[in-house]
DNA sequence: TTCGTCCCGCAACAGAATTGCATCTGGGCC
DNA sequence: GGCCCAGATGCAATTCTGTTGCGGGACGAA
């Protein structure tokens, strides 16, 4: 699909990573790329995948990286149905409460950007709120 | 923690099963009783660990307990942050649309039943939504 | 009580993710 | 440009969660 030549989410990936004052490597920016690149987000098997043209990295080291982007705040991670977890590049300005959906079929989970999320909630005594998450589960275009 | 004494949730779970038309045995209703009795949702761990003081349960019984309850409409799983599956018994009425909480610190989920969930939403074209689920992320009462 | 369905327990398996450890490297510093 | 080391990477083994196959046994209808 992706080929090795230089995409424009390759150098963003580069740049968020120069401009969060981190390490740059091979394979952080390549996983970067592939996310940002991606219209969905993806699981760490896809990430393999998109990463397959490239210089070969290990499993391990993409699920590190993954870590990395989750702590540095460039990535999220979803939890789906089937216990695989899926990843997204962070898009600015969106953390705190989005939506998504997820395919009931194959899976697939995609941001929505237009749906709205209540903000806030009546909490049982004594819980604290701290990110609001809207799960719409149904079926994908491909699947229906 | 629960003895081994016949409680309500026992009581209660015994009469579904019957209601439901379906066969009834020992870790069938233990299970389903660990749910009603529980103010939270459960993991298979948890599960066991409810059915420690009866009668020995294989690890794979209590799986298929479970799917077999998800069948029957008399249980409901949630999927967490953590990658494991959570149970409760479903509240007769209330399956479509609704609000969990969970904590990010020791994964507790419980539901939300104050909280109305938004039943409709945008969808890109040729998505079909099925159901709709709202997630609120935060800390718990012992956590906090 | 008899009998057939299907439930249970045991064992082996499968997939995702994590941990330990030795090696290598990005990039700050001289 | 070359040196150096914190930390990033690769490999192997392990943990954790959940699934599948199969033979024996129990539930409940007749």
């Amino acid at each position: 699909m992706k080929s090795t030549r230089r995409t424009p989410a390759d150098t963003t990936a580069v740049q968020l990573i120069r401009g969060a004052g981190e390490r740059l490597t091979g394979p952080r920016s390549a996983v970067l790329a592939a996310l940002i690149g991606a219209g969905h987000a993806l699981t760490h098997h896809e990430i393999e995948e998109a990463l397959r043209p490239g210089p070969a990295v290990d499993r391990v080291t993409v699920y590190r990286v993954l870590d990395w982007l989750l702590a540095i705040g460039l990535a999220h991670r979803i939890a789906g149905d089937d216990r695989v977890w899926r990843f997204t590049a962070t898009v600015q300005g969106r953390h705190r409460s989005h939506a998504h959906f997820t395919c009931s079929e194959c899976g697939k989970v995609v941001c929505l950007r237009d749906v709205k999320v209540p903000s806030a909630a009546r909490m049982p005594r004594g819980f604290l709120s701290r990110e609001v998450e809207l799960t719409i589960k149904g079926l994908c275009a491909a699947c229906h």
